[in-house]
This record gives C-alpha cells, sequence and structure tokens, in this order.
DNA sequence: ATGCCTGTTTGATCTCGATCAATGGTCCGC
DNA sequence: GCGGACCATTGATCGAGATCAAACAGGCAT
C-alpha cells in the first residue's frame, strides 16, 4: 500500500500569483536552515515563492518575545511590501528554495493593468484573511482548540497526507499560537492520549492525523 | 483656552481610497445603536465610508466568544471583499452614518486599472498592517500592554486630542484585545492610580491622557 | 560506539487574567 | 423627582497556561 506524505514536488508550483509569477521570474536563490531571508525594517527588494523549504514570518518586541504571522509552504509566496519597509522578519525553517522576483516589476506590472492588479489583491486579500482568522483564534480559543486548529491548517495546506512531516519545532508552533513549546506539548499528548492523532515512528514531527472529524469538532 | 475634543466633523472625509470614493459615492445611510450593517457570510453588495459614529467588526464562535478585528471611526472604510461573502459582522457602536458605494463599481474600477487598483491594494495592505500588529499584541502582549496599546492607537486615529471620548464600552474593548471587561476596568485604573491618564469628569468614556511619553513606555 | 547539542515530554509549582459576586454610577424615559 | 436598564469598578477566588525543572530521546560529528 501507498503511504502518501507531504514531501514536496520540487517543480511544478501551483502559484497563487500565477500571472505575475511566470513572467518576472529572476533566479532561484537558497537559503540554509535558520537563516534569514530578510528582517524587519530592511527595503523590500524582492518577492519570494517557494520551490522547496518552509519559511516563517515573524514580528518581535523589544524583550525578544515573538509572534509568527504565518508559515510558508511549497508554492506559496511571500515578502510583498506596498511601503518602503520589511514589516516582519523572514527565516528559513529547513533549507529552502526560493524563486525571487524583483518588488519593481510588480509594482510595475499594477500600473500597467490587467490581470497583475487583480492577482496581487487577490493574494493580499488572502493574507488578510488569514490573520483575521488567526486573531479569533490568539483572542478567543483554548490551548486545545488552537493546537488542534494549527494541526488542520497544515494537514489542508498539505493536502490532507497520511503522514504530515512539520519542518517547524514546537517552540515554533507554540509562537505561532501564542502559547508556550511545553503547552504545545501538552496539547498534542493530550490528542495522542484520546487516539485522534499518532506521532509516526521515530520523529515527533511525522504524525498522523486518525480521526479529522474529531478533531474538527474540537476546533471550536 | 480651548480644548479640543474628538467631535467629529461632519462632512469633511480624508479618505483612504480617495480616488474611488469620490465618484462612486451612491448615498448616505444612517444606522442605529446597536444595529448590523452587514452579517457574516452574507453577500456584501456595497462597500462603507463612515460620515460619523463609529463601528465595530467582529468575528463569533459558535458558543459566543467574540473578537473583534478592528474599530473604524469617522473617515474609515470598511466591508470590501474580494470574494463573495463577508468575512466577518460590523455592527454601528453608536448612531452612525455612512456613505455607500456598490462594490462592483470597485471591482470595476480596478479591471479599468488606473488609480483604482493601486488605492484598493493600499486600502488591503493597510488593514493587513493592524492585522499583523494586532496578533502580536494578541499573542504575546499582557493585559497591561494591551490596553496601553488600545489608548494609543485611539489617541493617533483621533489625532492626539486633549480629551479622548470612546464610543465603545469595556466589553468592546475586551473583545478587541482579548481580554475580559473587569482586566480592561483594572487596567484603567492602574494606569489612572499612576498618574498616566484621567478620568474626565462624570463619564468613564471620557479620558485624557495625561502622560503620552511614559505610555509609550509600557506599550513594548 | 561515544559525546554533545538540540528538541521533546512530563512533572511540580506559580501567576496572571478569568470567573464569580457585590456595589455604585450614568443615562434614560416617565 | 423616581425606576430601571445598562455600564463600570472593585473585591475574592479560581484555574488555564506559564514557568521552573528534570529526564530522555534523536541526530550528527568524531
Amino acid at each position: 500500500m501507498l503511504v502518501r506524505i507531504n514531501t514536496a514536488p520540487r517543480m511544478p508550483i501551483d502559484g497563487q500569483l500565477a500571472a505575475l509569477a511566470s513572467e518576472r521570474m529572476l533566479s532561484e536563490f537558497r537559503y540554509r536552515r535558520g537563516s534569514e531571508i530578510f528582517g524587519e525594517r530592511e527595503e523590500p527588494e524582492y518577492v519570494y515563492q517557494i520551490v522547496s523549504g518552509a519559511v516563517r514570518t515573524y514580528k518581535l518586541l523589544p524583550d525578544g518575545r515573538r509572534q509568527i504571522n504565518a508559515f510558508h509552504l511549497v508554492g506559496d509566496m511571500f515578502g510583498f511590501e506596498n511601503e518602503t519597509t520589511h514589516r516582519f522578519t523572514a527565516e528559513a525553517i529547513v533549507e529552502t528554495h526560493v524563486h525571487l522576483m524583483r518588488r519593481t516589476s510588480i509594482l510595475e506590472a499594477v500600473r500597467n493593468g490587467g490581470a497583475g492588479a487583480k492577482d496581487l489583491i487577490k493574494f493580499v486579500t488572502q493574507n488578510l484573511q488569514h490573520a483575521e482568522s488567526h486573531m479569533l483564534l490568539l483572542g478567543r480559543k483554548t490551548s486545545l482548540e488552537r493546537v488542534t486548529a494549527f494541526l488542520l491548517e497544515m494537514d489542508e495546506r498539505l493536502q490532507h497526507p497520511d503522514v504530515m512531516i512539520l519542518p517547524m519545532n514546537r517552540r515554533d508552533i507554540a509562537d505561532y499560537l501564542g502559547l508556550t513549546l511545553e503547552t504545545v506539548s501538552r496539547a498534542l499528548s493530550i490528542l495522542r492520549d484520546e487516539g485522534l492523532l499518532r506521532f509516526d515512528g521515530n520523529s515527533q514531527r511525522r504524525l498522523e492525523l486518525v480521526d479529522r472529524g474529531a478533531l474538527a469538532k474540537i476546533d471550536a
């Protein structure tokens, strides 16, 4: 029997910004695990599309508290700015290959009208939509609901693989969900003990959602 | 001596979507205190600009927990959707007058290129920017930091009036900040006791920021 | 294999904000 | 004026999640 896992196909990218991406591609670039792609307050030069790997974008408070806005997976675009500075930092979670586009060429495409503007509005709107539901999660959900919502979000974005391989560690998940890593770990253990998910073999990053229906009921 | 309070000038609106707003205006509409302007999952027909009053937009969980995404004040636009359903509910906090534009005429303006698309991208990006900093607040700030951030946000949006009149009650503030109304009240009392703000006269909704510098230091 | 580093789980305890509860104020219309 | 529906503050207690702490992997270089 074939077991589908979320090993990313390296090439065929079904872009969110297809009309923009196809033509204006510049080159491919590689980032090491943990390395910074761009920093908060830096001047934006490129827009990025992930060919392989995974990226976290986050904001920091002066004392080091971190909030991860979003995880970006294969095919996702990120880094677009309308203003002259980046609003957050982007880091490669694992070794990551990206395609670059010049920001100015995107802006030019908008100026010229056509599909570019519409695509870009759609892209920004999707980000906004994600942010809005994440505010509901951060403001009003319990820790178990948050972790469940995270699992279901990843499951969907990875197209419901039999075995889900998470690129990020527990601290990343915690900083995405507004929790501590211990609380994330405890929530996962509860879901495991209740038979809703299984840790797969040796690695705690590989997991299998056994009962998606029950998980969906927990996520209010 | 003249005391500036944030009584809104009724007419001159310095719109975020000026290029779109000017031409396509349909008519003015009035909403009673507490009444719904549109509901989550409804089909979007109009985009709104506030002439006077204030609006809250929020999402609900099935059990009634509420997260307010944003407060909209005089001059603000809200209600634009790229999709075929609204992503949240909008309610008038106090008696509110709005200008309506047909959503379709906005979309048409985008299709025709020109300033419309650029304005719309800017509008959605500003919303996204606000959502991103609000995620940091909801995920990682303490209750005192949240309330302080709220006061400074309102202060700035009302252009630093001597006396700030808040249209929303403590529960609204709490649901915006991911807290309970009691915690909001306690935080305000702390700031009052430390001399950073004053409640003005009879109403607890009228307040004066005495030491904006100290407040800015609290908001990490 | 050995040793080190990073990551994860689990347990014990603490604390901030939630919950439960009571009181008083404000703004209404009558 | 008075009654009643909010609305806000404050106090007492509770509890979910944070913090502190320990043990135990797994991965990787040597």
